[in-house]
DNA sequence: AAATACTTTAAAACTATTCTAAACTATTGA
DNA sequence: TCAATAGTTTAGAATAGTTTTAAAGTATTT
């Protein structure tokens, strides 16, 4: 399957026809054989300097949503003011270097599995996120 | 030691002097044997409600954030529109309601502590958070 | 081709949070 | 005592990420 092949499924699957500015956004976030992590400021600033294309905000926002809906994209939950999503779509967790304001994948053969001896009456568990703050260990401890 | 002393003390240990409108909010905080859960909103709306006072948002803001640097509150990472607090400053994680929006306290007992087998060069682990994302049953799936 | 449906876009709106600057209060020290 | 100084509260303005709007553009259907 050709890579715009690929990207169209996605767009399809998620409910979003193929048009060029999205196909522009999947190249971004699904060419490369590595994951990573981002922010809607990164992923429009990648878009518009390696691709040279300018893609309105709105279109970005709503493109990521709705691959984040189809569970394409995952987003990371951190106190922040920005929103942090992840192309890994597996199960795993995060460091969050908190100087770099970075997250780091954590491999599932570096942290036990989370197991939760109780269940809330009614509901199911959705996700166990974790998350490792991490610093410099020479921080400004005030 | 009396609560007055008691709130009086968290405020000079937060680089704050005990004036009448960070006692009420100490008040709200730190008066039940109960911890709780909260946001900004919500504890403004209960400051105006249940103590009949009105304090600026701009006093409320900059008294949270002091003692959460301070340590008397701890900040609860979700991904939300809104900021969660957590008058339990006590290691332990969280289950978060997806239906209500809302936190429930996860007691040692009912989860395994966390094993984190790597570590981040130069860094230190400042703090493990779990959230358990939990939601209805029957939840529309779309 | 005309009608219809979907999309992009710039700009406006929204909202939690932070900042500002002026009025107010408490503390200091002569 | 009381003026000078330091700290505080407040309403409103500013900020910034995100969402909404509405109009112009594009694609699809009949
Ligand atoms: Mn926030
Ligand atoms: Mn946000
Ligand atoms: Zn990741
Ligand atoms: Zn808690």
């Amino acid at each position: 399957m050709t890579n715009i092949n690929l990207y169209t499924k996605k767009l399809r699957e998620s409910g979003l026809r193929p048009t060029k500015q999205r196909l522009k956004i999947c190249e971004v976030l699904f060419s490369s054989e590595k994951t990573f992590h981002f922010t809607i400021n990164d992923l429009t600033k990648i878009i518009e300097e390696k691709l040279s294309e300018k893609i309105s905000l709105a279109t970005v926002y709503n493109t990521i949503h709705a691959f984040k809906k189809k569970g394409y994209l995952k987003e990371i939950s951190i106190n922040s003011d920005k929103s942090y999503f992840d192309t890994n779509i597996t199960d795993h967790q995060h460091f969050f270097d908190e100087d770099k304001s970075q997250l780091i994948d954590c491999g599932d053969d570096e942290i036990d599995s989370v197991n939760v001896k109780r269940n809330i009456t009614g509901k199911k568990i959705k996700s166990i996120e974790v998350l490792i703050r991490v610093a410099s260990d020479n921080q400004n401890q005030n």
